[in-house]
DNA sequence: TGTTAGCACTCCTTACCTTTGAGTGCTAAG
DNA sequence: CTTAGCACTCAAAGGTAAGGAGTGCTAACA
């Protein structure tokens, strides 16, 4: 069933004036919007109608509209207009991103907390993963006396290293021997497969060093594990307390402490399969505790099978379209940066001087 | 000045009773207290003397008291009684610990929040170092075709690395070069040493290679950089939003907004030459947001010169005699587990991509 | 038939007033 | 020096009244 044009702007007007006011929206506050042809009482008419539909809802007989659940459904899905960036805040995007992305490793705090500035709300960032990683090369190099470092390059392109202390003196020779053999037996598998028995042969293969072999490989498992887990970070959880619906200090602490819990650890799995940006108004969000709590999130792409996910979390009134393309714009420039490495950090600016 | 034996009692009793009710304290509770023998009147002249001393405030004229910051000092300092963790108590913060630490990339995340769990308060853990790490020395191995590992060790026997793609061809000679004339110019300075005339003198004479100069400059600076500040993380904001004090939203909006900022980074300047517990009671906080919210931290020892602070932040009424023992507890574990070098659970590492 | 002006009605919000009671300071007696 | 007694203070709680934004409905109008 299609709604009439008119239908859909009056609901349009309400939930976009609700959403820049906070307060119920009355058929005079609609009626005055520039483009609105139709005087306050045709307006009420079709307000009222639109609440035994279900899009809008009255707080108390006396009062304005405020779109329900389905409301925001439909005009995030049908009515709202897209929000292009102005030069100015992709650009801001893209310096933010470009400047702050010198380490890796504090990769997603980072990106949460960009997130979070750029749309006032708290953020989650996260990484998972489809499959596993598995080890591409390891290297060993001598470091002083009795230290050897080990670098370990994952499928992934990412290297981690470990630096062992070693209760012996074992020789450059050794260390070749045994950088041949773990390339040898120990690459391309998986977290699951670097078995006991495999830990056995290696270590008789690798002789003099082969000391070393169990601690490489615990922490070599250990990190395969980790990669194929889910990471994540939270950021701006206090811009939350500044939005009028979560006065009610119990709501916020609600919404807040299921974001430290892992309630939303979920998150990449709700994006398992999909693509583009989600929004999950209020009811459609699993946990009871985000029942009226809205999360906008999508999905950006690491390489080699691993996804991030970025997103954020606000009232139901919020202001989709500005939140989704920011989004939306962020998930795009960490998707380029990522996937274009010989450039060292920049992704392809739209317009940059 | 010493004050009298009757007055530190009625000092400490309500201190207790405030911290433990929120309300102010009136004279027919603190004469109710088990080992009071004192009638209310008696106290009543008691609790006004000491309003007028300064230990005590009154929010309105028909209210109880309420301790002044000066009160909560002289409670902290002089009357509060040691708090002795329970072998549960204890033995939980041990189990935690082990159990959460397996991954030191991850370890101030943990800490942070494991500190929360425990004092059923925000926390925060953070690290820093006294000097400037310098490198140690540097690594290059070729990693493929077109891609090069650059490791950098770090005076603090850290390891750090980063995966370099190239746009031509390098050889391994080009890259033995390249690492001989690293290792001879560019060890043994601090961040702020890396000059542009530098830069200029090893690109130059580093040959071919040396167009991976400006970048492995960069990488290493803003390594140094990080080592030299502060890294840091935060957990259980929202408990914050439990306790009856931030029930006023705007209150503890300024609180976890000066958390979430660089406001409280100075934390480990705080603890500069300092030892053991700090508490800094309300108004003593610089930060003019946190002046009616207390901060109990302390110190724990990484080795290598690095040290660790854990703390916690809460209202001025918190239980500072729990808190106090239990971060203190946590210190102790994580020293220990940080000087205790043959547990091998506990590698330096650093991932980079 | 669709649109609009008018109007009575609803009921939340705000302000103001009163009551209540915990807690005080002071005084006088023990 | 301590304590009982008492008048006083003032925030908190509750109740009432005025104000006003917004509605639904009806009737007139294009």
């Amino acid at each position: 069933m299609e709604l009439s044009e008119r239908k859909k702007k009056v609901l349009r007007c309400v939930v976009e004036l609700y959403i820049s006011t906070a307060e119920p929206v009355g058929s005079k506050a609609v009626a005055q919007m520039p483009d609105m042809k139709y005087s306050s009482a045709t307006i009420r008419n079709e307000m009222a109608e639109q609440t035994t539909m279900g899009y809008l809802e009255q707080p108390h007989t006396s009062a304005g509209r405020v779109p329900s659940a389905a409301g925001y459904r439909l005009y995030v899905d049908e009515l709202m207009a897209e929000y292009r960036l102005s030069n100015d805040e992709a650009s801001s995007i893209n310096t933010a991103i470009e400047e702050k992305m010198q380490r890796v490793d504090k990769m997603l705090e980072k990106v949460a907390r960009l997130v979070s500035q750029a749309t006032q709300l708290p953020a989650i960032s996260a990484t998972s993963r489809q499959g596993g990683a598995t080890v591409k090369r390891y290297d060993l190099i001598l470091a002083g006396e009795n230290s050897v470092i080990l670098v370990v390059m994952l499928s992934t392109e990412q290297v981690v290293n470990k630096l062992i202390k070693l209760p012996l003196n074992i020789t450059d020779t050794d260390l070749k021997l045994l950088s041949a053999v773990l390339n040898a037996a120990m690459t391309g598998l998986h977290a699951e497969e670097f078995t006991a028995e495999l830990l056995q042969k290696v270590m008789t293969s690798a002789g003099n060093a082969g000391v070393l072999v169990p601690v490489i490989l615990d922490f070599v498992t250990e990190t395969l594990r980790h990669q194929a887990g889910t990471d994540m970070a939270i950021a701006g959880q206090s811009r939350l307390l500044g939005l009028p619906e979560y006065r009610d200090v119990d709501k916020a602490q609600k919404v807040l402490s299921s974001m430290d819990e892992e309630a939303l650890s979920n998150l990449p799995a709700v994006m398992q399969g999909e693509n583009g940006t989600k929004v999950l108004v209020g009811p459609e969000n699993v946990a009871q505790e985000l029942r009226d709590t809205s999360v906008v999130m999508t999905k950006f792409d690491i390489g080699d099978g691993m996804h991030g996910v970025i997103g954020v979390v606000g009232p139901t009134r919020m202001d989709y379209a500005k939140v989704t393309a920011r989004l939306s714009y962020f998930a795009e420039s960490l998707s380029k940066l990522f996937n274009k490495p010989e450039n060292s950090q920049l992704p392809e600016s739209t317009e940059n001087q």
